[in-house]
DNA sequence: CAGCAGGGGGCGC
DNA sequence: CGCCCCCTGCTGT
């Protein structure tokens, strides 16, 4: 305690260790927190302000994302990375073994966290007494030189996966982190009604290095695009889907985790999907958010929107009950790829629009209730499309879709699926089991539509047949044959 | 033909 | 209410 004119200087000695702690402990309570990050399906609900403390990327995404509590699907981010870095950020330290070190550095870049992927600047106060880059002078041990770590990370990369193609882009810096926020403000501008649609704000594939999401030109470029397919079609609905038709028709495939046919690490991920628990915060992402959004309130604030020909726009703002929102907001423009993504607008396809919301639509209006629905008279929104449906278990079978969360692998090859049932019918392709046996003639299919074609030529024939009947008795009428 | 997605019914808790 | 099973219809190849 310092006295000068007077003044007294009152020193909290453990103002540090005390606040750190509570924060965590705040977290592990789940308290006050006002954002949800989501990758491998699981759900960490964190604070806005310890986020964005700690990464500017996320400074800027909450700045730009309005609802109160935006859910943010962090894609090709390992759970377990998560996990370190919000330790890291909240503790302000993390054990990693050194084998996965570079992984969660380059997670950490991806999110810029400071002091391990970007300088970790000190305040203005001091910024201009210490060195403008600390970790030269500092031995902050949360501060390594992110170049060194960059290169590290590369390294690592291109020796680890054989996937990864070498990086043709310059190693990310501080400045050009600083750049990629400026273009996505910048694209933001143009891309804002889209956004505003849009319920899910997707996040660029953190598999991607920050140059994916450096310049706006590189969305459409794809470069050095490895083997996620599901970036490339996010990117494909990101840059012209949405601008085009009424954005009903772009569609984005979710998460790293189970999107394509991924042989890859996918299996693993989605086979344990089902249950799969996290040790702090053991949500499965589906779960949480048909819970987090889903709800009685949902239909009115929906319909009420009037803009259900919009597709997903009804999205914006859309909260349960105050509760939660996936919001489109701000984050990455069309096209300006991100380190990861708030969920992003996603219009559902047509089939869905055709089957799903707009058919159902006329049922809500039409004065009908579903079967299971109508006790409870609770409509459950899918917080990613403008899909909803009277019962919960549908939704949530439903977010499977968004989350790419396929559970079922098959045995005998890399197909995955979301259903049992789908890989039920996909079995049929190795056992040769045709189930659906035609009833008029020897022949068997594997899939009752198959079936019902079939069977529609029959009826086709029978058609036929009828007709050359009734042409034959009419002639033997005529030759008084008939009897 | 294979796959996907939505929805309905049955059943147990 | 949630899970499971199944049907149905549509789409892409």
């Amino acid at each position: 305690m310092m006295a000068s004119d007077g003044m007294l200087s009152l020193s909290w000695n453990n103002h540090k260790a005390t606040f750190c702690h509570i924060l965590s402990t705040l977290r592990e309570k789940e308290r006050y927190t006002d954002v949800t990050l989501a990758c491998e399906g699981k759900f960490y609900p964190v604070h806005k302000l310890v986020l964005s403390t700690c990464s500017e990327y996320f400074e800027k995404m909450f700045e730009h994302t309005p609802c109160k509590h935006p859910v943010v699907v962090l894609k090709d981010i390992k759970c377990a990375d998560m996990e370190a870095l919000l330790s890291y950020m909240y503790d302000g330290v993390v054990s990693v073994l050194q084998q996965d070190l570079a992984r969660l550095i380059k997670a950490a870049e991806l999110l810029q966290i400071k002091g391990l992927a970007v300088p970790d600047e000190p305040p203005l106060k001091e910024l201009s007494k210490k060195n403008a880059y600390p970790w030269s002078s500092r031995d902050d041990r949360s501060s390594p030189h992110p170049k060194r770590r960059r290169r590290e990370d590369m390294m690592t990369s291109t020796s680890q996966g054989s996937s990864l193609p070498p990086p043709e882009s310059p190693p990310s810096s501080p400045q050009h982190h600083q750049e990629s926020n400026q273009s996505w403000d910048h694209s933001k501008s143009h891309s804002q009604d889209q956004r505003e649609d849009g319920v899910d704000q997707r996040v660029g594939d953190p598999v991607e290095p920050a140059v994916e999401f450096s310049s706006p030109k590189q969305e459409a470029s794809h470069n050095q695009e490895p083997v996620d397919e599901s970036l490339v079609k996010e990117e494909v609905i990101e840059g012209s889907e949405d601008n085009q038709g009424e954005g009903m028709d772009s569609r984005i495939e979710y998460g790293g985790m189970g999107g394509g046919d991924s042989n890859t690490g996918g299996e693993e991920q989605g086979s344990k999907f089902p249950h799969q628990l996290d040790t702090k915060h053991p949500q499965p992402l589906h779960e949480a958010v048909v819970e987090a959004l889903a709800g009685p309130s949902g239909m009115q604030g929906w319909l009420g929107t009037g803009e259900l020909g919009g597709g997903f726009s009804m999205l914006e703002g859309y909260s349960e009950d105050g509760n939660q929102e996936v919001h489109p907001a701000s984050t990455g423009p069309h096209g300006t790829q991100q380190s990861h993504q708030m969920v992003e607008a996603y219009s559902d396809g047509s089939r869905n629009i055709g089957r799903g919301a707009g058919s159902k639509v006329e049922l809500e209006q039409g004065g009908t209730r579903f079967t299971r629905g109508a006790a409870s008279n609770k409509v459950h929104h899918c917080p990613f499309c403008s899909h909803f449906t009277a019962r919960k278990d549908h939704l949530r079978k439903h977010i499977r879709r968004h989350t790419g969360e396929k559970p079922y692998s098959c045995a005998h090859c890399s197909y995955r699926s979301a259903t049992k049932y789908c890989l039920t019918e996909h079995m049929r392709v190795h056992t040769g089991e045709k189930p659906f046996a035609c009833p008029l003639c020897p022949y068997r299919a594997s899939h009752s539509s198959t079936l019902k074609y079939h069977l529609s030529k029959h009826e086709n024939d029978n058609m036929a047949v009828s007709r050359n009947y009734e042409l034959v008795r009419t002639k033997l009428q005529e030759a008084n044959v008939w009897t």
